[in-house]
DNA sequence: GTCTATACTTCGATAGAC
DNA sequence: GTCTATCGAAGTATAGAC
């Protein structure tokens, strides 16, 4: 037997710039541009040290997502500790700045086994951690449980900005202030704050870089 | 200057063939896998044939695109004219069937032009049939315009079972129940018809094949 | 309308030198 | 840790025969 093919270790510095280049070419042109050659060009190196580092591409993937979606949790909790975890909770969803990586991940999932469990769990513990979050604050509310179902707000919360920021990539925004206004209305009444951050529009912004899922 | 390469017609019988092998690849393996080779290989032709009918691939995503879009939008407007259209319009957005094949074109669309102007433009058209629906629907229940917002409405009637459909495709459920029973409350109290069917249960059911988009 | 044949590009992955 | 060199497979697209 030949000696076995070496690999890179998880600390090294090269590894981190391999990923930066890999989210950057999956936000710009998609899953598909994400290939050994052209990873290692962006990064500028040569493209064996992409598989020296990953021995496949499915787990170049899976190491981009673990990274995005650690980063993604931490800032989730680090916002459901504000004095308004509701109002955190929605500006959170309604940022832009992953929308295009988390489309390719989902149509990622759709065929590759691995990345579809990983998805999954991390929904799990990220719709945990809302859940809990939205059930403290409706009780500080004195919104009674039986009455409204915290799980049902946090889809609710979770499942429109989402959509809009969506839609919004696209180009298309109808009906969006509408529904915002609607909900930032109830957001008010439930969580009513000190300073009202600038009623009515859009938190979101215009997309930007950044290397989370 | 030499004769120009020739083309098929739209008419031709192997046109929607080549469209539904590129459809099912589409679906079960992701748009990369679309490719001349194995669409011919799906339809039992030879990879020429589809440049025969599709000049380049983006030629053949932006047709496959625009005969789901279409099939779609006359299934939305036959629904929205039911007795019961905010149930119609429920129950069409919660259907998985073309989950995957949109979450594929989205992906697309985050890097090829035309592929979002056409998903804009669809979407457009989409969500105008759903709210002049919405707010017939919403008159007709005696709702005031001025207090729930017809506009919001649809979005919130959109994005919900979206998600919940997305969600569940990567099989995760959490608080899906909870949120449908919460919305179906509300359409049943908006819309109150003769026969409820099957309160509670989900009513998408497993994934089926289909050439929607 | 469909095929054969072909030109050219790019891909994943590995062995082995430096 | 990084590179050169290389294999075999697969991609888009076209010209021209049948």
């Amino acid at each position: 037997m030949t000696a076995p093919r070496r690999f890179g270790t998880e600390d090294s510095k090269t590894r981190p710039v391999l990923l930066d280049a890999a989210a950057r070419l999956m936000r710009d042109e998609g899953y598909a541009a994400v290939t050994s050659r052209r990873v290692a060009v962006k990064a500028g190196v040569k493209p064996a040290l992409v598989h020296y580092y990953f021995r496949t591409m499915d787990d170049l993937f899976l190491a981009l997502f673990r990274r995005g979606a650690e980063a993604n949790l931490a800032r989730l909790r680090h916002a459901l500790a504000s004095p308004q975890p509701l109002h955190a909770l929605w500006e959170i969803n309604s940022e832009p700045q992953g929308a295009a990586l988390m489309i390719e991940f989902m149509a990622l999932a759709n065929h590759r086994k691995a990345i579809r469990a990983e998805i999954a769990a991390y929904s799990e513990q990220f719709r945990a951690a809302e859940q809990e979050a939205v059930a403290r604050a409706l009780r500080r509310s004195g919104v009674d449980a039986e009455a409204v179902s915290p799980a049902a707000v946090t889809v609710l919360m979770a499942s429109v900005p989402r959509i809009i920021v969506m839609e919004n990539t696209l180009g298309f925004t109808a009906g969006h202030d509408e529904a915002i206004a609607l909900v930032e209305g109830q957001l008010r009444r439930l969580e009513p704050g000190p300073a009202q951050p600038s009623p009515g529009s859009y938190p979101g912004g215009t997309a930007e870089a950044g290397s989370s899922s």
